[in-house]
RNA sequence: GCGCCCGUAGCUCAGCCGGAUAGAGCACCAGAUUCCUAAUCUGGGGGCCAUGGGUUCGAAUCCCGUCGGGCGCACCA
């Protein structure tokens, strides 16, 4: 096994290869998929080292039973070197044993790549489009923004360790009314900054008072030119100076979680650039998008409804269940009308599109998936588009839910858990549970010292690594790769844990799911505490052996393995290892 | 009314493209601490994988219905 090839890696192509033996004997037919062949640890470590579906999985398109073909390529796998035995069992798995030597040297294989351990070529250098936060520039970031922020980023990693080049997009929705609300606000902040009593905010406008910065500084330079000027004079500019400060503060929140977008796209200066009309022209040509009356909303009763004449796209074609207006009655875009131009724009350069949506989102994303199949597809470009959809996450605080209101301008600020919490706890919970499910972030639990808190649990770990190297350091051992033969069966068991991260990386990276990377390092550092424990009954089976520097050596080699693969995994969800607790 | 997500142990959750006897943690019970960090570990009890059908050699996993929970259903963003 070459340093570059993992251990499971390698054992895919050894099957690979066994399976052309049995194609080239006529035992297998040509040309079947491969594609569901897996190799993967068994269920039950009784059973081996690593088993394969092969068998199953191909003996029906191959006109065969699974045990028949099992025995065929299990004949073929005992010439692998390293293999020490295969076993058929159940339906149709071959249970493989593997030589010590084997996994001794995927150990080696972690401290050769280092960092590099489980990085993939999987994605072959192209390129991923990664939009997430996206949040309106109109306020500081809040929690409610926090998770899709944090999957997004870690996901963008994710994808970049599996051999993707990636680009982290937000998306600035600076032209819709929302931002005319914050221009207007500033304006008020403005007024008084030069000293007019304004009185309360009035509904309708954003009362933070993060917005006085701002304000003070259109007061100084501006004077009171604007004071009683009419909102045509100074709508624009204050509006461009509000979003720009609102940016300047989201940047900084993201900072904080250790996010940074590579690009940052204007809604105003896509819409400046014709890009809507030109989507509108091409969609109107091929019959989806057309003139014509919106249905009343169902489940509600408006009282101002009236029918308009607006052009509709027609989404109905795709499952939706009304056409949808891409412009206004005053003749501006719509947010999705806006929105399909900056996708399909997206998708001219990049191999594959990713969207971080909010749960609250949900309702939009047959459209804009329609529509921008529609729009790439007639471009001759089809590009592969999913939107994640991150579910609402609940705040809690001793049990109680914490109330949220942006009215009133009471929302929990990201830079306020940030602060409260830290970092590392933030992204590392935001990351342990699947992205579609929803959660609950309790302020008491995640900052808990427990193994009930998973952050602290593989944080442990670390650290315990860490502390074992100084130890041995000061009593004069050094890791040592020297005499790995010196490792035992309860090492191996931890090196087998160890040998499944590039496996886990290409599985979590082809499913976009992050959280894998999270829960796989709650599991490395269980069955490392598991082995440390050990030595508790059997000090012969500690990291540092006093009287036997050799068995040390290897053991601290082993040790420094583990915290490199540990600092990989938390790498790649930007949490910190801490190397004292 | 419609769309999307969720429903797995008392609680919180994993379960990868359908695969072997459904897994963790908490809680509960019984143990381990002259220890390299016991902030941990070992063992035990606890499941109709919401429910009814279907597809399959094989379903927690895929499809359809039902029930329950969440989110959404503007020319907003």
């Amino acid at each position: 096994m070459t340093e570059n090839v993992t251990l499971h890696a390698a054992f895919a192509s050894h099957i690979d290869v066994a399976l052309d033996a049995l194609e080239a004997a006529g035992t297998l037919p040509t040309g079947l998929s491969r594609a569901n062949v897996a190799v993967e640890p068994p269920r039950d470590v009784s059973h081996g080292d690593l088993a394969t579906n092969a068998a199953m999985v191909l003996a029906k398109p191959a006109g065969t039973n699974p045990r028949a073909l099992a025995e065929a390529l299990s004949a073929e796998l005992v010439k692998v070197p390293g293999v020490t035995g295969a076993e058929i069992a159940g339906p149709g798995f071959i249970n493989l044993k593997i030589d010590h030597a084997v996994w001794i040297a995927e150990l080696r294989a972690i401290a050769a790549l280092g960092g590099d351990y489980g990085r993939s070529d999987m994605g072959g250098g192209r390129t991923v489009n990664v939009e997430y936060v996206s949040a309106n520039p109109t306020g500081p970031m809040h929690m409610g923004h926090c998770r899709g922020a944090v999957v997004g980023d870690a996901l963008a990693t994710l994808l970049e360790f599996a051999g993707h080049k990636v680009t982290r997009e937000y998306y600035v929705n600076d032209a819709g009314g929302q931002v005319d609300v914050l221009a207007r606000s500033v304006h008020l902040r403005y007024r008084e900054a030069l000293g007019e009593a304004v009185g309360e905010v009035p509904e309708g406008l954003y009362p933070g008072d993060y917005l006085i910065p701002v304000a003070t500084e259109l007061a100084a330079e501006f004077g009171d030119k604007y004071t009683a000027a009419p909102e045509a004079d100074w709508l624009v500019t204050f509006r461009t100076r509000a979003v720009a400060a609102m940016l300047v503060m989201i940047k900084a929140d993201l900072a904080l979680l250790g996010i940074h977008h590579d690009l940052f796209s204007s809604e105003a200066e896509l819409q400046a650039a014709g890009k809507p009309e030109e989507a509108e022209k091409w969609l109107r040509a091929h019959d989806l998008v057309y003139d014509g009356q919106l249905e009343a909303p169902k489940g509600k009763t408006l009282d101002d409804w009236e029918p308009v004449e607006l052009p509709l796209f027609r989404s109905t074609r795709f499952g939706d269940d009304q056409d949808r207006p891409i412009k206004k009655s005053d003749g501006s875009w719509t947010y999705f009308g806006a929105d399909l131009a900056y996708h399909f724009q997206k998708a001219a350069s990049a191999d594959a599109l990713v969207d971080i949506w909010g749960a609250d989102h949900a309702g939009t994303v047959k459209r804009i998936k329609a529509a921008v199949a529609a729009l790439t597809q007639g471009a001759g470009q089809e590009k592969p588009f999913e939107i994640k959809l991150v579910q609402m996450v609940q705040l809690l605080r001793n049990g109680e839910p914490v109330k949220m209101s942006k009215r009133s301008g009471n929302f929990v600020t990201l830079a306020d858990v940030v602060q409260e919490v830290g970092k590392d706890v933030v992204r590392f919970t935001m990351l342990t549970r699947k992205p579609e499910a929803q959660m609950d972030f309790d302020f008491a639990k995640v900052v808990e010292a427990s193994k009930d808190n998973p952050v602290f649990y593989v944080q442990y770990a670390n650290a315990r690594i860490a502390s074992t190297l100084r130890k041995g350091a000061e009593a004069g051992f050094a890791p040592s790769g020297e005499a790995l033969d010196q490792l035992g069966a309860e090492e191996l068991e931890l090196i087998k844990v160890a040998a499944q991260f590039p496996r886990l990386v290409e599985a979590a990276a082809a499913a976009r799911e992050p959280h894998r990377v999270a829960f796989y390092l709650y599991d490395l550092a269980g069955a490392f505490h598991a082995y440390w424990n050990v030595g508790n009954d059997r000090p012969e089976k500690r990291f540092i052996v006093a009287q036997d520097g050799k068995l040390t050596a290897a053991r601290l080699y082993l040790a420094a393995q583990i915290g490199q693969l540990l600092k990989n995994g938390l790498s790649l969800l930007g949490v910190e290892a801490v190397e004292e607790m």
